[in-house]
RNA sequence: GUGAUCGUAGCUCAGUUGGCAGAGCAUCGGGUUGUGGUCCCGAAGGUCGCGGGUUCGAGCCCCGUCGGUCACCCCA
C-alpha cells in the first residue's frame, strides 16, 4: 500500500468516517462535542475565534519558547515561496495573543473571553492519545489577571469535561510564581540539583542549565525520589503569588471542581507564570492529560501588546472522546422511499424534495436494489416510515404509508405534490 | 528521536513440519413474481502492507522498507 498504488493518511493522522472504530473516528461524537461546546461558551459568554493554521515560525520560537521541545523538535517548518519561514501552530495561545495585539483588541472593553476551535500539529511519534495533527478546544481570557477568572477559566474547563461524560478526572493546580518567586526559587532548586547531579537521569541534567523547573515532569524513579527532598516552589510564593493561588483554591472550592494541589507540576510551554493546571484521566493511557493551561502575565507584551494578564487552556477533542464513556447514536430518518417500478423514481425523487423543503429528513435508494433491499436500507437507516410507491400506486396517484415501527400500512394520496404526505409524516 | 510488538477479505481474526488462501460479521441476491429488523440458501469480495532473498515451491523462513499499536521522551 504504500509504493504504487492505494495512498494512505499520512503518519500520525487518522480520519473521521461513518463506522469509525475509534472514538474520535466517529463523526456523531465529534457533533456531540462540538454542539457540548457551543453550549458552554455561550454560557459562560465566551465569543469564538477563528485564526490561521500556520504563522511565522518565529511567533511560537518567542512565546513557546527556544528550549522547549515543541519549538526544538516538535514544529512542522517550512518555508513559502518568498522563504518565509513558517509554521503549522502546534499550539493556540500564541496565534490568539498574536491577534489580540495585532487588532489592538485590548482596546476593547477588557478581559476579552475568547474560545477557539481547530486542529494543531506537532512531529511526534504517535501513540494512543497522541496525534501529529490533533484538534484542541481552547479558551483565553486577556486583560485580565484576576484570580477569578482562573477559576472561572479552570471550571470551565471541567464543566465542558463533566458534560461531555469524561471519566475518573482530576485537575491538578500548582502556582509557578511571578518573577520575584522564581528568582528566589529558581537558584535553590538548581543549587539542590547541582549537589544530586550523579543521581539525576541524563535527561534531567540536560535540563539543569536551560531549565531546572522543568526536572519535576521525569518519570525516572530514582529522579522522582531525589526530588522529593527537593525545596518546593510553594515556600517560596511571593506574598503576591501566594495570595492569588488562595484566591483561585477558595473559588475552586465554592464551586466545587475536584483538584489537587501539585507542586511538581510545571509546563512544557515557556510562557507560563502563576497559575498553571492540567486535567487529567485514569481512563486514558499514559497521555493522561485531557486538557491544560495556565496564566501567561508576560506574553503580550512579549508579543508587542501592552502589559496586561491573559489566562486560558487547551483540550485535546480526542482524549476528551477517549476518556469520555462511549455512546451510540442511533441512525434517524423520517422516510425512505421504496420504489418497485422504475417508473415512480422521478415521483419519488421529487416527493423527496417536496419533503425536504419543509424540514423532513429523508432519502430514498440509489443502488438498484430490490424491493426487500430497499426495505432493508429503510430499516439500516433508522426511517420511521417507509413510502412505497408501485405499479398500483402510480395508477392511482396514491403512495403506501408504512410505519416500520408497527407495520401499519396506509394510503397517501400524493396527486396533490406531496402535501397530505408531509402532513401524514410530520409530528 | 529511542524501544517493543503487529500488518491475511470492508471489519474481527484463523491459517498445522514451507505444499490449491479460510471463518464469523458486514455487503448483494434468492427463499416471499411488491415488504425490513429473526431464519435458511447462495454470490461477490484478497498482488496475504510493499520490495528483495532462500527454496522445486513462501501468508509462513531471512533482509530491507512503509504503516499501525503501545511505551519512553514530551504533551492536548
Amino acid at each position: 500500500m504504500s509504493e504504487g498504488k492505494g495512498y494512505r493518511g499520512p503518519k500520525g493522522t487518522y480520519d473521521v468516517y461513518p463506522g469509525g472504530r475509534e472514538p474520535h473516528e466517529r463523526p456523531e461524537l465529534w457533533a456531540f462535542v462540538e454542539s457540548v461546546a457551543r453550549e458552554r461558551f455561550r454560557r459562560y459568554n465566551y465569543q469564538e475565534m477563528r485564526l490561521p493554521v500556520f504563522e511565522e515560525a518565529q511567533l511560537f520560537i518567542r512565546s513557546v519558547g527556544e528550549a522547549s521541545d515543541i519549538v526544538r523538535k516538535e514544529m512542522f517548518l517550512f518555508q513559502d515561496k518568498a522563504g518565509r519561514e513558517l509554521a503549522l501552530r502546534p499550539e493556540g495561545t500564541a496565534g490568539a495573543v498574536r491577534a489580540y495585539v495585532e487588532h489592538n483588541l485590548f482596546k476593547q472593553a477588557q478581559p476579552l473571553k475568547l474560545w477557539y476551535y481547530g486542529p494543531m500539529f506537532r512531529h511526534e511519534r504517535q501513540q494512543k492519545g497522541r496525534y501529529r495533527q490533533h484538534t484542541q478546544l481552547g479558551v483565553e481570557v486577556l486583560g485580565s489577571s484576576d484570580p477569578l477568572v482562573d477559576v472561572e477559566v479552570i471550571s470551565l474547563l471541567y464543566d465542558l469535561h463533566q458534560a461531555i461524560g469524561v471519566r475518573e478526572e482530576v485537575v491538578y493546580l500548582n502556582n509557578l510564581g511571578d518573577m520575584e518567586t522564581r528568582r528566589a526559587y529558581v537558584p535553590e532548586l538548581r543549587a539542590f540539583l547541582e549537589e544530586n547531579r550523579s543521581e539525576l537521569d541524563p535527561d534531567s541534567v540536560a535540563r539543569l542549565d536551560a531549565n531546572p523547573l522543568r526536572t519535576f515532569d521525569s518519570k525516572d524513579p530514582n529522579t522522582q525520589s531525589l526530588l522529593d527532598e527537593a525545596p518546593t516552589i510553594g515556600e517560596f510564593l511571593s506574598e503576591e503569588a501566594s495570595a492569588h493561588l488562595g484566591t483561585v483554591r477558595e473559588g475552586l472550592e465554592t464551586l466545587g471542581v475536584p483538584y489537587e494541589i501539585d507542586e511538581r507540576l510545571v509546563r512544557g510551554l515557556d510562557y507560563y507564570t502563576m497559575t498553571v493546571f492540567e486535567a487529567k484521566s485514569a481512563a486514558l493511557g499514559a497521555q493522561d492529560t485531557v486538557g491544560a493551561g495556565g496564566r501567561y502575565n508576560g506574553l503580550i507584551s512579549t508579543l508587542g501588546g501592552p502589559d496586561l494578564g491573559g489566562i486560558g487552556f487547551g483540550t485535546g477533542v480526542e482524549r476528551i472522546l477517549l476518556a469520555a464513556a462511549s455512546r451510540d447514536a442511533a441512525a434517524s430518518t423520517r422516510a425512505f422511499f421504496v420504489t418497485l417500478t422504475p417508473e415512480a423514481r422521478m415521483l419519488a425523487f421529487g416527493l423527496a424534495a417536496a419533503l425536504r423543503a419543509e424540514g423532513v429528513s429523508c432519502d430514498l435508494d440509489y443502488a438498484d436494489r430490490s424491493a426487500k433491499g430497499q426495505f432493508k436500507q429503510a430499516d439500516r437507516v433508522g426511517a420511521d416510515f417507509a413510502v412505497i410507491l408501485g405499479e398500483d400506486e402510480l395508477q392511482d396517484g396514491v403512495c403506501k404509508l408504512r410505519d416500520m415501527k408497527s407495520g401499519e400500512e396506509r394510503t397517501v394520496s400524493v396527486s396533490d405534490g406531496g402535501k397530505d404526505l408531509l402532513r401524514a409524516v410530520a409530528n
